[in-house]
DNA sequence: GTCGTTGCAAAGCGTTTGCAGCCTA
DNA sequence: TAGGCTGCAAACGCTTTGCAACGAC
């Protein structure tokens, strides 16, 4: 990017706090407060941007619509996806292991391992917060 | 589903000749010369139908647009998409070793690993077949 | 004959883009 | 001041839905 605009700013300060992947529209939820009147276009724009100068990235989520984004540079992890509140958490590690499951012939580049199920406040029957969404 | 009508046989057999995830209009495109005239708001509602019913899954595709569908009922196995020709093949076996990944107090019911790379004919370089999309 | 299913076209929705004005450097 | 950046709204493309006709059972 060549300038510094406090919208910018804002979108890079929703994704430091989130420390979550986030999708465009809750990137502008969070970036709302730090830059008010901000457009969604805008946010589409930054995001684009910001993925093209290496300082986003895009986040497979399987069975959900939309892409997400998080910051790169963060430590070689993966990602679990909430079924009851929809959100992708972080987690830490690897299984590793990965490359006895490359076609002969194919060149493996990167991978990806999403976990699925309930995060610990969705885990808890029928509590008020979240709560699995059938 | 109910009834047995020729344009959804000709959705499943689409899925039984591909043997890999297909989008819902790569899935038109294989079905019509079984049906022809199969509109694509018919896709639509058979695919989420038959994942309804339990025939057709949803997989995951990380950094495409579109939602891709299979057939349920395989052994376990993942998937590598290759970034040449953004096809999705499916690869046998898990790194497993998974458990251990998962945070504290949150509940595993399944996971998905994807590989990222080029498909043996994308891999050799500027052959005319699909070659690596820039 | 009934009622699930289909094709068409319109409606929805999330994402992208054109444009004139704004603001950083 | 120059040119990147922004907000607005229109444009786009994929997916869903309303509706009348169709066809499996």
């Amino acid at each position: 990017m060549e300038r510094k605009t406090s919208q910018r700013s804002a979108i890079l300060k929703a994704f430091e706090q989130a420390g979550r992947p986030l999708s465009p529209q809750k990137a502008l939820e969070l970036a709302l407060p730090h830059a008010r009147g901000v457009g969604i276009a805008t946010i589409y724009r930054n995001l684009k941007t910001l993925v093209d100068k290496g300082v986003l990235k895009t986040v497979s989520l399987p069975g959900e619509s939309s892409l997400l984004y998080e910051l790169c540079g963060k430590a070689h992890h993966h990602h679990f996806h909430c079924r009851g509140c929809h959100q992708v958490f972080e987690v830490e590690g690897c299984p590793g292991n990965i490359e006895p499951l490359v076609p002969k012939g194919f060149e493996l580049e990167d991978h990806e391992v999403v976990l699925y199920g309930l995060c610990s406040a969705c885990r808890k029957p029928r509590k008020k917060a979240g709560g699995r969404r059938p």
